[in-house]
RNA sequence: GGCUGAGUAGCUCAGUUGGUGAGAGCGCACGGCUCAUACCCGUGAGGUCGACGGUUCGAAUCCAUCCUCAGCUACCA
């Protein structure tokens, strides 16, 4: 494979991050880290939406300007990924000068294109879902239901975007590439709502919304989000109608578009009819993710059960941001909806990565060390008994991830870890050493060590500290192709001292956790 | 109202096109081991596989009806 390109959704600016941000781009950085490890060229988008009426009141509220607002809290956003460990290639802003320009560029070709057009209505408009609603949106009282607000009745111009010209042409790209929106199962509702499909409006007046992208030659008018937000993906890279840059050549069409089930009618629709009207090829999936419940429950400003992904760090007190990675990326089922739960977390955490995969590490070196001093002989080498195991985990887990089953990856990397320690426990090399058959007891330990290096590679995406760690100890190259990944990483010779040998993960104990309940 | 998905051991869930006594992980209990991060390995607890029918030699797995949950989407008023 050659490019990989990947993106998030990028988040609407109007509050600090929480778990439910968090979750997506750990899962696309897992995703993405996985694909870097199988692609030469990657690359990772991720950023902010930062436009529209809701920031414009907000920062009016606060006393700052719009800008002053956005800064503030996209920052806090680079905050929250960079304790993560997101490694993204490009954070775009939609408040970015470049990123501004060629939305405007966008919108003129496409009206001189036709495909938006100038029309003129008179609706219900609610201010704070900055929408026209039809009356059978609202309440019985008349009231919008998401703000409890009368609407106003507005009469306004607008550009709308011919949406209905290509419905045809997005329902046949759905039904002849199943594996268009993934998981695939979500493609019906899709198809559903493309039966009801209408024009859509993708500018707002000037008079009620200043803070946006202006539509070049009409005073009058500013970009509505459709457009303004959803071209990051191609803004971002590079894309310019009038002549686009290598970078967006080289990775245009992205590989997946990563977004929450909430968002997929804006992009397998909306999104797919405006790359459409640019003559632009179409990203090759559409993954849509579930939501993180917390302990069963919806997470929401009202119920108060918002949680920061950092807060989670800092009250278990872990310095790693891996533990949390891996619960997010493991716990939910590809496109399901996944709960967080404090014990649920602890629990799984500390049996796989310390009771599991790291102490299995940490015993294996220690009998080396114990046993050889540390050496790898050259007798040792070059008779694996689990190769085969460990070939179908690879090929196992780069299958989940070509349909994006992150968690389902996750557990055959485990499943991996569950064999090798029952390999130990079954050929006992502390009973080999002490009936001094050494040699043999040599090939066991070797043999696992050659399949913790596999192991190292396939979690990496998920826990890049500990694999690094892991890596060190092992004098594993981290930087393994999985094309290339073999049961043969090991060289003959010394690998470690006692000193050296230390646990990558420690076990979160109930100490710690009865002292997270109390802040909580 | 329609459509889609889901209802399986305490918890989270697997269960291809129907067929040896219904599974995994975690948790729990007991046993083993002692290299290791009180870890690992083994055994067990008996869940009417949402409900009631039906098809079949045989269904968790097919069909009908119903209940519950989640999501999408109408229509009548």
């Amino acid at each position: 494979m050659g490019k990989f390109y990947v993106t998030t959704a990028i988040d609407y600016v109007n509050g600090v991050p929480h778990i439910g941000h968090a979750y997506e781009k750990i899962l696309t950085d897992v995703i993405y880290r996985h694909y870097t490890q199988r692609c030469e060229n990657t690359f990772f988008l991720t950023g902010t939406d930062e436009h529209g009426i809701k920031i414009q009141k907000t920062s009016a509220e606060k006393g700052i300007s719009p800008k002053e607002f956005c800064d503030m809290n996209a920052q806090s956003f680079k905050d929250a990924w960079k304790k993560l460990d997101i490694g993204y290639s490009k954070f775009i802003r939609t408040t970015d000068e470049e990123h501004e320009k060629v939305v405007q560029k966008i919108f003129q070709k496409l009206l001189d294109k036709g495909d938006i057009y100038k029309h003129a209505y008179t609706g219900l408009y609610c201010s704070g879902c900055e929408a026209f609603l039809s009356e059978k949106d609202l309440t019985e009282d008349g009231l919008c239901p998401d703000h409890q607000k009368k609407p106003e009745v507005v009469s306004e111009e607008n550009y709308f975007f011919k949406l209905t010209k290509y419905k045809d042409a997005i329902i046949k790209h759905i039904q002849t590439h199943p594996d268009f929106i993934m998981p695939s199962w979500r493609a019906t509702e899709v198809l559903n709502q493309l039966e009801h499909i209408e024009d859509i409006s993708v500018s707002r007046s000037k008079s009620n919304v200043s803070w946006n992208i202006p539509v070049l030659n009409d005073d009058e008018q500013g970009i509505y989000v459709w457009i303004d937000a959803l071209s990051n993906y191609i803004t971002a890279i590079g894309y310019d109608p009038d002549g686009s840059s290598d970078l967006f050549k080289a990775l245009w069409p992205v590989d997946v578009h990563v977004i929450g089930k909430d968002i997929l009618k804006f992009h397998s629709i909306y999104w797919i009819g405006i790359l459409m009207a640019l003559d632009l090829p179409l990203p090759k999936h559409i993954f849509a993710h579930g939501w993180i419940t917390i302990d069963q429950t919806k997470m929401s400003k009202s119920l108060g059960n918002v949680i920061s992904p950092t807060s989670i760090l800092e009250s278990f007190n872990l310095e790693i941001p891996d533990p949390l990675r891996y619960y997010m990326a493991t716990s939910a089922p590809c496109g399901k909806d996944g709960n967080y739960s404090d014990d649920d977390f602890k629990e799984k955490v500390n049996a796989h990565l310390a009771n599991s995969m790291g102490n299995l590490l940490n015993r294996t070196l220690s009998m080396l060390v114990k046993y050889f001093d540390g050496d790898i002989k050259p007798g040792f080498l070059g008779k694996n008994e689990l190769t085969e195991q460990a070939v179908n985990t690879i090929k196992a887990v780069k299958h989940h991830f070509d349909y994006f089953e992150i968690a389902e990856a996750g557990q055959k990397i485990i499943e991996l870890v569950d064999i090798t320690n029952k390999y130990v426990t079954d050929n006992a090399p502390w009973t080999l050493a002490k009936e001094g058959n050494m040699e043999r007891c040599g090939v066991v330990l070797t043999n696992v060590l050659e399949v913790m290096c596999v192991i190292t590679s396939l979690i990496y995406p998920y826990c890049p500290n500990i694999a690094r760690s892991m890596s060190d100890q092992l004098s594993y190259n981290l930087d393994t192709k999985l094309d290339n990944l073999t049961c043969s990483n090991l060289k003959s010779g010394h690998l470690i001292d006692k000193e050296n040998i230390k646990p990558v993960f420690l076990r979160m104990d109930s100490e710690l956790a009865d002292k997270a309940q109390k802040i909580k």
